[in-house]
RNA sequence: GGUGCGGUAGCCAAGCGGUUAGGCACCGGUUUGCAAAACCGGCACACGUGGGUUCAAAUCCCAUCCGCACCUCCA
């Protein structure tokens, strides 16, 4: 029996069972980016976690949409446009596509809903009158509109503090328009000259949080299962959206909150503002994209993670990155050992083995349960650690098996099998989603690039050990190989064939 | 001032009341002409500090220190 799915619930601060409002089906929805560039390895943190929760929640069999919007209108978007000199919904529209692309390199599913803001206006304009009507929000002479806290009295519930509390503190300019300096704008006055939609108050555009609730509810409704975002979210973005949703509609809004932690530099939080940002683009010279995932996964997605960043001379590297690819690389390594020697068999998990089989046997299971309580992805991770050691073992074993027929193919089966459970362990984590010859190409021909080198020179070197080596030449093949080392070349030696690899 | 998150062996990181996940690094071994890769074994009987509860605490309670974040836009 499949143990319950428990996730933490920033609203009641516990984790609680998963129970689909419709039984089966998990309706998502995901706070995306502003799209006015690049997206950084924070961006790619949170939606790897929610990634992960979508392809969990398929492989347990049930039915998820996932929902993430792209806020395509804000003010920092108009700002970089009018510095590029580009219409403003233009260029957001290629940053979604970039950022999009991004995500997509991570490993990120692409959502069954991408909505846009600049698409909803009409549901974002009667969202803000169905408020007005219940005077949960009111108009200024401005032309701007907005949600008045003080009417709302769950108001904090999700970020656990009052408005009292939030005052004392509170760097919130003095606004006179306003009936409470906390009351967020629901519709932005911008004027006849700059960007802006007609609307009954004026010509304006939508604030931030109000399109969240409009959108969310045109692809989930009103009520829906889990919502979620980066904890920087929490306050007062999420915040705002319960207000102003259960106050038009009367009823919770999502069910549970989630929220992944922050992506560390120095152990400050990497973020535009402080300038100390990566962005996806920036690591992908260095790094596989698969490594950035690996290392992210490799702790709990509520935790922080600190993101070194270390200057080797001319070279930056990222030190986490390229321990997280050196694992990456093992598992494709494991994986490939598992092609060679299955090749078409029949998958079975077959007892020649045993320690290997029962590894084999029982992995899904385990990466299924590790990822129930709360996405456990270091365990997750672990398990498929235990995989490729396995794997590893039946190819060092399978040898010895050969003069047994009935035990050999036995063991071919076996590798068959594990090939098929590495799959299933991978698939819900997005890792491993390539063919081992895909990974090792690319990887390779980065790093190749990396340290100036060419296949071609490396290829004619290990010709001309091997021809020393036949010659039992071994002064000469070992300098050859000093020499490649000393370029950060690894030899491999199977049997009478060289290989070679560039390790992190 | 308020509200959260975190402090686990050299490093990263699970565990959150009772059989010490895992990884990196390091040290042996198998293998190899020598290596590498792979595998086997060793690795640390660690849990910020001080109290308390309990037969039993890294895990619960109280206090306290340190780091970070949020309360303005931020994933």
């Amino acid at each position: 029996m499949v143990s319950p799915v428990r996730l933490y619930n920033t609203l009641s601060q516990s984790l609680e069972p998963l129970e689909p409002l419709e039984p089966g089906h998990v309706r998502i929805y995901l706070c995306g980016l502003t799209t006015y560039d690049h997206a950084h390895l924070g961006h790619a943190r949170t939606n790897s976690t929610f990634d992960v929760l979508v392809r969990f929640l398929r492989a347990r069999g049930l039915r998820v949409t996932f929902v993430r919007n792209v806020t395509d209108v804000d003010d920092k978007i108009l700002h970089r446009a009018a510095e590029l000199c580009e219409d403003p919904l233009t260029f957001s529209a290629r940053m979604a596509h970039v950022n999009d692309g991004e995500l997509k390199c991570v490993g990120c599913l692409v959502p069954d809903h991408e909505p846009r803001v600049s698409g909803h206006l009409d549901d974002i304009v009667r969202l803000i009158e169905a408020l007005i009507a219940r005077d949960a929000a009111y108009v200024v002479d401005t032309g701007d509109v907005y949600f008045a806290v003080r009417g709302f009295a769950e108001y904090g519930k999700l970020s656990h503090r009052n408005l009292d509390d939030l005052r004392v503190g509170a760097r919130v300019e003095a606004d006179d328009r306003k009936r409470d300096p906390l009351d967020f704008a629901l519709w932005k006055a911008s004027g006849d000259q700059t960007w802006g939609w007609p609307s009954p108050w004026g010509r304006g555009r939508p604030g931030w949080h109000i399109e969240c609730s409009a959108m969310a509810a045109r692809y989930l409704g009103e009520h829906f299962d889990i919502h979620g975002g980066g904890m920087d979210l929490i306050f007062p973005h999420h915040e705002n959206e319960i207000a102003q949703s259960e106050a038009v509609w009367g009823a919770p809004f999502a069910k549970l909150w989630m929220h992944a932690g922050f992506l560390n530099v120095d152990t400050e939080k990497m973020s535009k503002s402080l300038g100390n940002f990566v962005t996806i683009r920036d690591v992908l010279a260095t790094n596989d994209p698969e490594a950035i995932r690996y290392f992210f996964l490799g702790a709990h997605y509520r935790g922080p993670i600190d993101f070194d960043v270390e200057r080797r001379g001319e070279r930056v590297v990222f030190p986490g990155l390229d321990e997280a690819e050196a694992r990456v690389d093992y598992l494709y390594g494991a994986c490939d050992a598992l092609t060679r020697i299955a090749g078409n068999a029949e998958p079975e998990v077959s007892d020649v083995i045993p320690g290997v089989a029962s590894v084999i046997r029982n992995a899904e299971a385990r990466v299924l349960s590790a990822l129930a309580k709360d996405l456990n992805t270091p365990v997750a991770l672990a398990v498929l650690g235990d995989l490729a050691k396995a794997a590893n073992e039946l190819a060092l074993q399978v040898g010895k098996l050969k003069k047994d027929p009935k035990r050999y193919e036995g063991a071919v089966r076996l590798a068959a099998a594990g090939l098929e459970v590495f799959r299933r362990c991978t698939t819900p984590l997005g890792l491993m989603q390539v063919a081992s010859d895909v990974y090792v190409a690319r990887t390779r021909g980065r790093r190749l690039a990396q340290r100036g080198l060419d296949a071609a020179s490396i290829d004619a070197k290990v010709e001309e050990r091997t021809r020393a080596r036949t010659q039992k030449d071994f002064a000469r093949s070992d300098a050859i190989r000093a020499e490649l080392t000393g370029l950060g070349v690894e030899l491999l030696d199977f049997g009478g064939v060289t290989g070679w690899k560039i390790p992190l």
